[in-house]
DNA sequence: AAAGATCGGTCAAGCGATGC
DNA sequence: GCATCGCTTGACCGATCTTT
């Protein structure tokens, strides 16, 4: 036997209405079915929930205890009921895939929003790659996401909101009298870029390949923060989006490298389950268009 | 008298065995 | 693999008892 739901709202309704007649009436039970939820669910937890003073009940310090699990547990199921009855998603735990480039900009703000506007909603922010954020929409382990160049099944919508440029960036004492670098000028270089779930990698791989070049010595990183910090450092030159290194590049602690020819910049859409798409997830979209727009984060 | 506990009965859901 | 049957179990009820 397991605990139930119905044995902890019973008691819970017990808890708030001060007996056991007043539960039953109120969950259209009879006293005795309310008697004996209780005494199995004191059973299986093997303690007293009440004390019995004849016609006088009152809450055990375990009882006690066990009321603030069934406050949690009656309002997740309660959360979860009105998740799938509404089928929104900000009715409860809200799964956001995110790639760096929104996530450092945006998310902040996104989330200080939401707050705003759903007190109370709860979220689960994934940042990720292209392949890692695609496959765990295509697998419905996220409501929403925004990634560059998505593979995903038809079950999830995709909405183009931009093109996020990219930028070979060093430190700022990098020497600009280089000129303009091709493709065969940057392989001389320690270079620093995404791993190969990214779509980022198979660009630069692209680019270089096109030119047939090959790079003597390229390091991937998964982070974006810590490829900007090996930059900074001047340990290596990275591909990143212009957009993240705007304050580096006005504080002029980084350069952005001119060159030819110039690299592919990626198309990024905010995509989401068809299935779940309503009121709710239309706000999100809305107000996530909104941020990349105020924030200029994408072309 | 009021409220919780116990008893014995009914009903429906779950589960394993069996047949197709 | 699926449908059917019969047994078991759990949920619930009304009547009644016990306690304060």
């Amino acid at each position: 036997m397991n605990v139930t739901l119905s044995q902890l709202k019973t008691f819970e309704r017990i808890v708030r209405l001060g007996s056991f007649h007043a539960a039953a009436r109120e969950l259209r039970l009879t006293q005795p079915s309310v008697s004996q939820r209780i005494r199995e669910l004191e059973t299986m937890l093997r303690t007293r929930l009440f004390i019995r003073r004849g016609p006088r009940i009152s809450l055990t310090a375990e009882g006690h205890a066990l009321i603030e699990y069934a406050d949690r547990l009656l309002g997740t199921a309660g959360e979860m009921i009105e998740r799938f009855s509404t089928r929104d998603p900000l009715k409860g735990m809200l799964r956001l895939g995110l790639n760096e480039s929104f996530a450092l900009i945006c998310l902040p703000d996104l989330l200080r929003r939401l707050e705003q506007r759903y007190p109370g909603i709860k979220t689960s922010v994934f940042v990720g790659d292209t392949g890692i954020v695609s496959k765990k929409l295509d697998d419905q382990e996220l409501d929403i996401a925004v990634v560059s160049e998505p593979a995903v099944g038809p079950h999830v919508r995709l909405e183009p909101i931009g093109k996020n440029k990219l930028g070979w960036f060093a430190r700022a004492d990098f020497d600009v009298a280089r000129g303009v670098l091709s493709p065969s000028d940057l392989c001389q270089f320690h270079l620093i870029v995404s791993p190969p779930t990214a779509q980022l990698h198979a660009t630069v791989t692209q680019w270089f390949a096109d030119a047939g070049a090959v790079p003597l010595r390229v390091s991937t990183c998964n982070s974006l923060s810590v490829t900007i910090l090996t930059i900074l450092h001047g340990t290596a030159i990275g591909l990143v989006p212009v957009r993240v290194m705007q304050d580096e590049l006005e504080r002029r602690r980084v350069r952005l490298i001119p060159v030819s020819p110039e690299v592919r910049a990626h198309r990024v859409s905010i995509c989401y389950q068809i299935s779940e798409f309503g009121p709710g997830l239309k706000v999100l979209v809305d107000l996530t268009k909104e941020l990349v727009a105020q924030h200029k984060l994408f072309v």
